[in-house]
DNA sequence: TTGAAAGCGCTAACAG
DNA sequence: CTGTTAGCGCTTTCAA
């Protein structure tokens, strides 16, 4: 590969017999440039293929046309789905997508590291970033940000977020309208906030069924398959399991399908599940799941950013995305009525 | 969201009583700086919360730490698997990963913007890149890149490609040890070289197997389930239609499993069907491919890339990404054997 | 060991 | 209408 000096804007102003102020207001489409002059910029910068420096145009107008995505692990699934919905509204615009990501949760992980990320790109060349799962509670840009299913569940900037209370409530009195009065719950990591607005939808369906709430149905868990496994061993080895199993996210889901096939146990004749998110194999095994659009999510996050960066004000910073429950084979009745 | 100037290391200088070319030595590990100072720098730097401005130090220095990838389409199933690779090797490594998307091929396609992608990239924030499905034979650019699947054989930069034409005659001489000796053949889009080369290994296993090549069993098709379809309801309605169909693609051979559905032929008793590529749906369809390793590709890609930025020479700029045969259901011995 | 000064490529004042 | 000038935030000589 040979040396190359990229082409400047001062290559193109040689070439064009003009000055550089004149070639950059020809770039950006000023008004009061004639049209010879013009014309000669143009042929100038098609002839030597002039590309104008990213770095060094967003360092002195602070418009770029990029907008930038922050993930912590492009491979995840969840980031994928995010990626999908983005990928659609940046299609739909005019604006181009810098998705930045150090490849793990691993290498970014702590709240300390996203302020380094937001910085990264929303303070130099992005006009506006969203990002995927902050924990932080506030972020120090001069763009606009927009989160998606932050960690915290009031963070102080806009942010969308899935309905994981009322979406829970909804699975619960599904069970609960069934027939199932001893319901379990596995819970997802409690730092979250959807993991916790979930076990709140969970408590209060069964309550408002005037139900007894039996806190040892309540099994701690971290959004994994293992700890759904493990918390549904627990909860079926009882000498009296509940009826029905409810897991706060779709891999614990898979846990606990898991666990009842290793103990014999028949779903949904002898036991319901039901998981939260949406599972692509979710069909293919039959699980009743209140599903997350998380493309969609993505999708609306990169519009409202849009929104903010053409420098529209939000009607309301906290956009509640729905959950649908979806009902597969993996419920049914109780076996004794009660 | 209060208006909020970043910080600079202007900021940081005032703050430690030091210039700001002291602050930016400290910055970059230089070891010609006293203890003492280095202490101070880096605690002013904490305090205020710094994070060096990305456009500015990307032109000045040009080293970023940031490698690029361009997709065209980051929705594609292609892009997403590329993805996944590329993460792994960026999350092993101290590379930091800026992923560039226009949002669909149409925004993008033409060669000519392909240029334009590679030097925002390249020319300013990024180290290297690399660059999904190129279609110019060439680039000009400061920094290096890496290909995945380029359009061209055999293009003037580092590329990475499928064994194309070897997976395609394995999967032939797999069809005829069966005793097929009519073959049908769905084309890809023939601007690509991939497609040409799958073709070209048709060609030759047939040849090498003393077989009759009929050019009306070649049928035109670019790699959707409709040229697939088509294609193939054409092959099998013929007074002497083919015993086994190879499609030069997944979802052309998707298309192939629907007109034989259609038309009320078992596949594989009076079909066989090999499509290339590796569709996530092909173990459910039970249809044997020619699995190419996507992800693997990407990875390999970046490894690439990552050697190139530190300066190494690399032995070959042309990878050959082995294919495999995964032999499944949608084959079998013709009715009748010869 | 440190600071002053120059300049990366570009845009936005301000003059002409 | 167009050129000159002054920086954006940073790194890198060159002196001290």
């Amino acid at each position: 590969m040979p040396r190359f000096r990229p082409v400047t804007i001062r290559d193109v102003a040689r070439v064009a017999g003009v000055s550089t102020s004149t070639v950059s207001r020809v770039l950006n489409n000023k008004d009061d440039v004639a049209d010879e002059t013009r014309q000669r910029v143009w042929a100038a910068v098609a002839r030597l293929g002039y590309t104008s420096n990213l770095a060094a145009r967003s360092m002195r107008s602070h418009r770029t046309g990029l907008l930038g995505l922050i993930l912590p692990d492009v491979g995840h699934p969840f980031a994928i789905e995010i990626l999908k919905g983005v990928n659609r509204a940046i299609a739909e615009s005019s604006f181009d997508l810098i998705v930045y990501t150090t490849g793990s949760i691993q290498k970014s992980g702590a709240a300390e590291h996203e302020q380094r990320y937001v910085a990264l790109l929303n303070n130099s060349i992005a006009d506006g970033s969203v990002i995927v799962a902050p924990a932080s509670p506030s972020f120090q840009t001069k763009a606009p940000i927009v989160a998606v299913d932050p960690h915290v569940a009031c963070p102080g900037y806009p942010a969308i977020q899935a309905t994981n209370y009322e979406g829970a409530k909804e699975a619960m009195r599904y069970l609960i309208s069934l027939g199932h009065q001893r319901i379990g719950f596995i819970r997802g990591r409690s730092e979250l906030a959807s993991a916790n607005q979930r076990l709140q939808g969970y408590i209060d369906a069964i309550r408002e069924a005037g139900l007894p709430l039996d806190p040892t149905l309540i099994i701690p868990g971290d959004y994994t398959i293992e700890s759904g496994y493990h918390g549904a061993l627990q909860l079926l080895r009882r000498p009296d399991p509940p009826t029905a199993i409810f897991a706060a996210n779709d891999q614990s889901a898979l846990g606990v399908l898991q666990a009842a096939a290793e103990l014999g146990i028949q779903v949904p004749h002898e036991l319901s599940v039901v998981g939260f998110d949406n599972i692509p194999e979710a069909q293919y095994y039959g699980l009743t799941t209140v599903d997350q659009f998380i493309a969609e999510m993505g999708y609306v996050a990169m519009r409202m950013l849009m929104r903010l960066v053409e420098g529209e004000t939000l009607p309301d910073p906290l956009y509640r995305m729905p959950t649908r429950l979806v009902v597969r084979q993996s419920c049914a009745p109780p076996i004794k009525a009660p």
